[in-house]
DNA sequence: GTGGGTGCAAAGTGTTTGCAAGTGT
DNA sequence: ACACTTGCAAACACTTTGCACCCAC
């Protein structure tokens, strides 16, 4: 739990609105602290929840407004699993090229890095004559304590533990 | 471009809804000759629209109907790039195992199957307790005209040759 | 002071669904 | 005949946006 490398990320982000002459609000502070003072995966509904309880002023508009500048800054990365809403990564600084395993019962994602198969991904681009400039590989699958136990005990993946 | 296994494709359709005591309606033709008349990736508007010229009184709400059955069967695959829309793949049953490169300026999608990169997500996937059911596997990068022209054509990529 | 920022609620967008009428088997 | 199907339009879920007021710099 690399604490410096989510306070890194933060001034990176603050830094980044600096740059782009944008400013500091309260709502933006309780939602920037929210999202790298965490390192779970969370849709756009979940980081409102959680930034509301650091700052209750703090706007669904807000937190739609904000989610670009995070992705857009590098930071945070986007995903989308198939389902309804977009999963936010704040892992992505510290581990740009990782890959996902979700399980297909109670949706837990795991991370993993494979410098093997992004060199393969590379060779292959190549030959098609493309240029690699991102990926994205997800895996699903049953986790251990499915296979063990026949069925995940948090399957309804209420990610309630808010930081 | 194996017209063979295309029509292989709708006889596996046409069994799926006969064992689930589903009827075929002249809708339903008509959306399933246009799905398994091309090797294109669609959209559901798309397929609403080619279905369209086949018989005029296809209905959205039957396409997007009609849509979880072809997933279901197993025969066309759905997949998310992360845009507004769905796509759909109507080469799975031929490459189950299928990845995507995407041109990050046209959008243009090359298919491509790697039994090497398949069998390292396995391994990976078994070191980390899970056992893999399925993968999405999507590289973008530039494609060949990005790189030769420094843009390609078709930008727009509107897919108007209906098959 | 001022230009960017905010909350609210209305508007968008792609997809789903209730209902009454229609149709394949 | 009887279920399964359909078209229509209203409903949905998530996200975006117009507007008038607000506040960080």
């Amino acid at each position: 739990m690399p604490a410096q490398a989510k306070s890194d990320a933060k001034e990176k982000f603050l830094q980044f609105l600096e740059q782009k002459n944008l400013r500091l609000t309260t709502q933006r502070q309780a939602i920037i602290d929210t999202v790298f003072g965490t390192e779970q995966h969370f849709t756009a509904e979940e980081l409102l929840d959680w930034s509301r309880r650091r700052d209750p002023t703090v706007s669904r508009a807000t937190v739609y407004r904000t989610l670009p500048l995070l992705t857009e800054s590098g930071l945070v990365h986007e995903m989308d699993f198939g389902k309804d809403h977009k999963v936010y990564d704040p892992n992505y600084a510290e581990h740009p090229h990782h890959n996902h395993l979700i399980c297909s019962d109670c949706s837990k994602i795991v991370e993993f890095e494979s410098e093997k198969i992004e060199a393969l991904e590379s060779e292959i681009s190549r030959k098609l004559g493309f240029s690699m400039k991102s990926q994205r590989l997800q895996i699903t699958g049953g986790c251990e304590e499915l296979k063990r136990l026949g069925a995940c005990r948090n399957k309804e993946n209420s990610p309630l533990s808010a930081p």
